[in-house]
DNA sequence: TGTATCAAGTTAATCGTTTAACCAAATAAG
DNA sequence: CTTATTTGGTTAAACGATTAACTTGATACA
């Protein structure tokens, strides 16, 4: 019923030479004269010959597939914003000849619980994590040996390669423009704060406020560790109101807390931006259709992706299995919801 | 360097069995003891053995990977719409112990191009495409004898398994609840009109006015077979205006023509949803975000992507290959942006 | 008692590559 | 003119499963 493939022997057969020739060819391996190569290609051209995966991979223990994971939480809860990474992987992965097994993984693994299928079956030749997983299932991923880059997110206690937003300069263009615009009471709200990502934010947050001699006021900062939801940051932004009653701008730690702010600011008849400046940190694409459109710190998601993808596939291809870091940059793209103070 | 995983071969000796025993119990064929199976069950777990995927993919011609694929138009441009789709795929497949490996291709696919990679080099037991793809593609991807299955679209002169949504259905629930809320002139817009998806929303609007006894005016309904951009959405809306003054409720063939829309009447001082209603059609879930929040036809991406994995996992497990068709439910979701007529 | 039948496994070929080890002819070196 | 080295391949053994065909001992049947 399945059509019948052409095989690695029928071009042999067909070309007058060795399977071993045909596989050097393909491979770029041992020593075969020009002419040679250009009749095993002509040949593979003409039976329209592709090498089986399956085979490659149990003669060779290289796969041709990467892995990627997520904890299905942050999958389901800011969905676009890790679809949009996955999405720049799988793009520079088609560049590079790969395909891209994704698979989530529960946030809370334990001791026992059993690893992706992909690394356990060895259909895999690297691995992406992306985002924040649990500190066990990475350990026990190390411990495999299978080259691993982990994006937007560093571990504590833990080295490994990987690729960061940079989030202290976002925290910082985000904090500067506020400043520019002439505002001096700038609070920081956030959830997650414990998040490398976050508290790197405010850290800029911090500086920027440091760099231009204006006094960090810990009452204008409103943070937990609550999910980066919509409703913790209505809820933020009603504490930081509770304590504070001069508050200009708000820089939120991701433009979810900023909608929840957002909100709230509607309802408490605040209008955005001529009473509050309002700036959020880029996780969503959706930002254009609010009312006002949100002023924010845009992050190449995309670019994250295919960063990832590209230190992934160095290191595999690379002897010595060094840690190797990148850091992309982000910019502020400006909207409406910040205006100049008069 | 790289950790060694044990073999069937070390499964057997240590189980004092054949490999093929081992195999016939993996696979629940052949005749084995119940001891014998629990014998090699326990070994295998002791020896944490997982057969290789490559080994298994090789000599059985079974892969565990589904191709899904999908116009880079598409899924750029639509992108959280086929992100869900895959998203309800990939989760399926997860539950049938099957990888998914994703793949975009142009949307101009010629004589001569080439298939998608996971097809040559047979690295896949199925199919999933999602969307309108390329006839030739199509065609050339049914020579393959590969079980497959479309989403979302229908190709004319053309039969294969599919999952589709309910469109026409949906068309009536949004012209219904127009009319029930007491709007005669309803106007239809949209773009990409020869797409069935848009063509049965279009005959559900027809329908619904049909059966309420509503004459069909051809100056309400404003169709191009431009790309559902908002931009087609605002230009579509403003042709709809020049040719009539008296529209009360639009239905928009997507959400995306939807907030064109939306924005052509705003910028025009039509006030939503007091002197225009707008229903949309349910592409994006951003729309809650939306001032006011937009009323839609509410898609079950997620369920459109699981119903078509289950049924490529039918048509791959069984026999007959025999076309099957599926049909997904749509619902009205209110929100804010339609109104009773007073 | 002799012969089928059946249960429970085993043997060995096979899937389509890669690759270490080998080889013959040509060239280079001494 | 030998002997080493290089060039351009080939041979055959893996890789780790699956599976058709076979075996062997037990049971059933006539």
């Amino acid at each position: 019923m399945q059509i019948l493939y052409p095989t690695i022997k029928d071009v042999a057969a067909k070309a007058n030479v060795s399977t071993a020739t045909v596989s050097h060819v393909i491979n770029n391996k041992g020593r075969i004269s020009p002419e040679t190569i250009k009749k095993v290609l002509k040949t593979i051209k003409q039976l329209k010959y592709h090498p089986s995966r399956s085979a490659r991979g149990l003669a060779s223990h290289k796969t041709g597939n990467i892995g990627f994971i997520v904890t299905s939480d942050h999958f389901l809860k800011t969905e676009a914003f890790y679809t949009r990474i996955f999405l720049g992987v799988e793009f520079e992965a088609h560049r590079h000849d790969y395909y891209v097994l994704l698979t989530t993984t529960k946030s809370d693994f334990k001791k026992g619980d059993s690893l992706p299928r992909f690394v356990l079956e060895q259909s895999i030749d690297g691995i992406i994590v992306a985002g924040k997983i649990p500190k066990l299932l990475l350990e026990t991923l190390c411990e495999q040996k299978i080259p691993l880059v982990i994006l937007d997110y560093i571990p504590k206690y833990f080295e490994c390669s990987s690729v960061l937003i940079d989030n202290v300069r976002g925290g910082i263009l985000a904090t500067n423009h506020l400043i520019e615009y002439g505002h001096k009471n700038i609070a920081f709200i956030s959830g997650e704060i414990s998040h490398s990502s976050i508290s790197d934010r405010l850290r800029g947050y911090k500086q920027a406020l440091n760099d231009s001699n204006i006094e960090i006021d810990e009452k204008l900062i409103e943070t937990s560790d609550d999910y980066l939801s919509m409703q913790n940051g209505y809820k933020a932004t009603e504490r930081l109101f509770k304590k504070n009653k001069n508050v200009t701008a708000i820089f939120a730690g991701n433009d979810t807390i900023a909608i929840g702010a957002m909100q709230y600011l509607k309802d408490n008849n605040f209008n955005i931006p001529n009473d509050i400046s309002l700036v959020g940190f880029d996780d969503a694409e959706t930002n254009s259709l609010l009312t006002p459109p949100l002023t924010t710190i845009q992050v190449p998601k995309i670019d994250l992706g295919i960063e990832g993808l590209q230190l992934l596939v160095n290191i595999i291809n690379s002897e010595n299995k060094m840690i190797k870091k990148s850091i992309v940059p982000v910019e502020l793209k400006l909207r409406e919801s910040t205006k100049p103070r008069l």
